[in-house]
DNA sequence: ACCGCCGCAATGCAGGGGCAATGTTGGTCC
DNA sequence: GGACCAACATTGCCCCTGCATTGCGGCGGT
């Protein structure tokens, strides 16, 4: 994952960086708003963090720019004005989330993953695998056409599988997203499900691979 | 996205406001016509949200002047429960689409985004399903020609149903559209509804089925 | 005053999913 | 290259939750 920073003071950004890195998270970093559109442009980043107090502006009126350059693009605001209505603003804007300072590290990476699951796009959106299509709006699931009716657990590892489609998904996010936060599972249940999930999709052109100590990997059959 | 909002009833409009926001569309709020059609003449909307019952007047009165200051401006109309009668008059004078309180706030999204992707045009005005005809603007169903009379709650549940036909609803919803924003329902009488419309409905060849732990799903029988 | 809608609750029913047993694959170490 | 182990795949079982159905009673409308 690779992500484009946006921080004007150099110390936090420093920290940022190295404690993203122990995540697997590359950092481009960029100081002012102009770069960071710059940046931008390059389409590589899956989610910017912006600060709001940068050299050149308000890191909040990048925001409609950013998602000119690349529609859904995850982003999260931060801000030292941590009093509500500045979160409302924030929110309001068009940011995905907002964090004030201080804060905690692992608070921030936890935004971001939860950043990157979400429904992005907002505008009709759906994924093609195959022969499936995936409405991310609607959470459902068409081949040629029908319906495909599932039940619940398996919308959800589907749906975040989808998203991700082409890429590895790890094991503990599939949990997550499937259990939620606090459920607690003590089985291989997970891989029950994927197995049922893997006998409806494969006559429809859909692989789920695993990857062994991983996690699973869904794309087209060739 | 830009949206200009003509509610009079302040908890409607703040609810409305928030969700929109939600999905990155920025309200502009006025509670009278004559404010309404001031901020209309900046010109930035992209679409006008109009109640009907407003203090100064019947919103429908404002839409000829809309038209004048901005040739095809989306208009949908709100309208407390309406008497078959109002939806028509909503769009003899010009609305492009016309929804009936209580509603969801997805489904005016759907409305909203449906309105801005085509230009202005004339709804769809009925789905058909198996032998089922309903009339989206009338709410009114027809088998065979012959008009199916249905009670309040099964009606406002069918016509959530047949617009989302083929798509699953999910039960949250459902009961939002039977039963509004306010009313809490606190036992099973959805499930007794959809019962009692699932009688009426297999006859004339139009299933509803249960997604369990989701919803229901409109379709025609096989 | 009657009729029909609707909220409610009791009962019956079955699909879903958690779990575990067993089979299979792939990776590693000698 | 073979043997061992750990991770994944698959399947059957069984419980429980959530849905279906129906009758009852109250209330509102005509």
């Amino acid at each position: 994952m690779r992500i484009l920073l946006v921080e004007d003071e150099l110390d936090l950004a420093k920290a940022l960086i190295a404690a993203l890195a122990r995540h697997d998270i590359v950092v481009d970093h960029v100081t002012t708003l102009a770069l960071a559109e710059e940046a931008a442009h390059s389409g590589v980043h899956s989610a910017v963090i912006l600060d709001r107090k940068l050299p050149d502006g308000d890191g909040l009126s990048l925001i409609p720019r950013l998602r000119e350059i690349q529609e859904g693009l995850p982003i999260i605001v931060l801000s030292a004005l941590g009093s509500p209505d500045h979160r409302v603003t924030g929110l309001e804007t068009g940011a995905d989330d907002y964090l004030a300072k201080p804060f905690l590290v692992d608070e921030l990476l936890a935004r971001i993953r939860a950043v990157m699951r979400r429904p992005v796009q907002m505008m009709e959106s759906s994924v093609t695998v195959g022969r499936l299509k995936f409405d991310l709006h609607e959470s459902a699931a068409m081949i040629d056409g029908e319906p495909l009716v599932l039940p619940r657990r398996e919308l959800l590892a589907l749906d975040l599988l989808v998203r991700r489609a082409g890429r590895v998904v790890n094991r503990s996010a599939l949990e997550e997203a499937v259990y939620g936060f606090d459920d607690d599972i003590a089985s291989n249940t997970l891989d029950a499900h994927i197995s049922r999930l893997r006998r409806k999709l494969t006559p429809a052109g859909v692989e789920i691979h695993a990857i062994r100590g991983i996690g699973y990997l869904l794309r087209a059959l060739p």
